[in-house]
DNA sequence: ATAATATGTCAATATAACTTACCTATAATG
DNA sequence: CATTATAGGTAAGTTATATTGACATATTAT
């Protein structure tokens, strides 16, 4: 943008409404499901992560929802009690737990998903390879700001 | 992306995270000012949209929050007490009631404003002006699913 | 031996939202 | 004019998600 010379504040609030819009929908279509296993958004950004990184700690874990630890365990709790997933020690450093969804939980995640990835889907499916190339490049640049 | 004849799972799940993250990123960069003025997030959403729909009604607000008024009125009656909005009876309609920032409340949205845009600039400003254009493009895309 | 790290837990509180139910005022429509 | 619809408000209780602060255990690193 550096050839524009400025950028309006308009058009930043916006794009602001936009990423809030885009997200509150992306994280609702699926909420059917949820219901179905009297889950919430909260367990269903863990069980995204554990489907996105295997065997992820519960200190990687933290870091990538930026909560407490308190509020990460209520939601494991629950998890457990839906037994969907399972922990292993570290064979190195055993005070390391990593978590994994099991099978139940991986047919969970993929109900989720399954509502969840058409909006994307059908988004991206509707762009150029060059406007979803440039729309994870900027997103990226809003992430590591 | 019809090209590309699929789009992986993967790439999905990483696109979703990042949508997570980015609107987690955008909106917590205003903490602080919030924190001095006492307010949270719902407030920040609703001074948000004042500022960008100036006279907007209650159920047009409502509409783009997709909250119930009881919550909307909780944020309302907090920044009536801050005494940073005002409202006016629609002159046709006197059902309607339209709703404003007053001088103080577009000062505190502008506090808020300068700290929130600063990632988004940021980003914009190190992008060329077709990757923000087709950013624009994809995330309206996923918003209007 | 001591300090740091990874994780867990108890208790209290805050924020933002919800459901259900009921209310007023005004406008639109037959 | 009577009825219905719309715009908005309110009360009570509940739920979901998160916080702070304090403390505890096991394991690893120095």
């Amino acid at each position: 943008m550096k050839e524009l010379l400025y950028l309006k504040d308009d058009q930043l609030k916006d794009l602001i409404e936009k990423i809030f819009v885009g997200y509150r929908e992306t994280f609702s279509d699926s909420k059917k499901i949820l219901d179905k296993y009297s889950i919430g958004l909260a367990h269903q950004k863990v069980i995204h992560l554990l489907s996105m990184y295997e065997g992820i700690s519960i200190s990687k874990l933290l870091a990538k929802l930026k909560v407490t630890k308190q509020s990460l365990n209520r939601v494991l709790k629950d998890l457990i009690k839906l037994e969907i997933i399972v922990f292993k020690k570290d064979e190195i450093d055993t005070r390391i737990k990593h978590v994994y969804l099991n099978e139940k939980g991986k047919k969970i995640f993929e109900e989720i998903f399954l509502l969840q990835k058409k909006r994307i889907y059908n988004a991206l499916l509707d762009s150029s390879s060059e406007e979803v190339i440039n729309f994870d490049k900027v997103l990226k640049k809003i992430i590591n700001g």
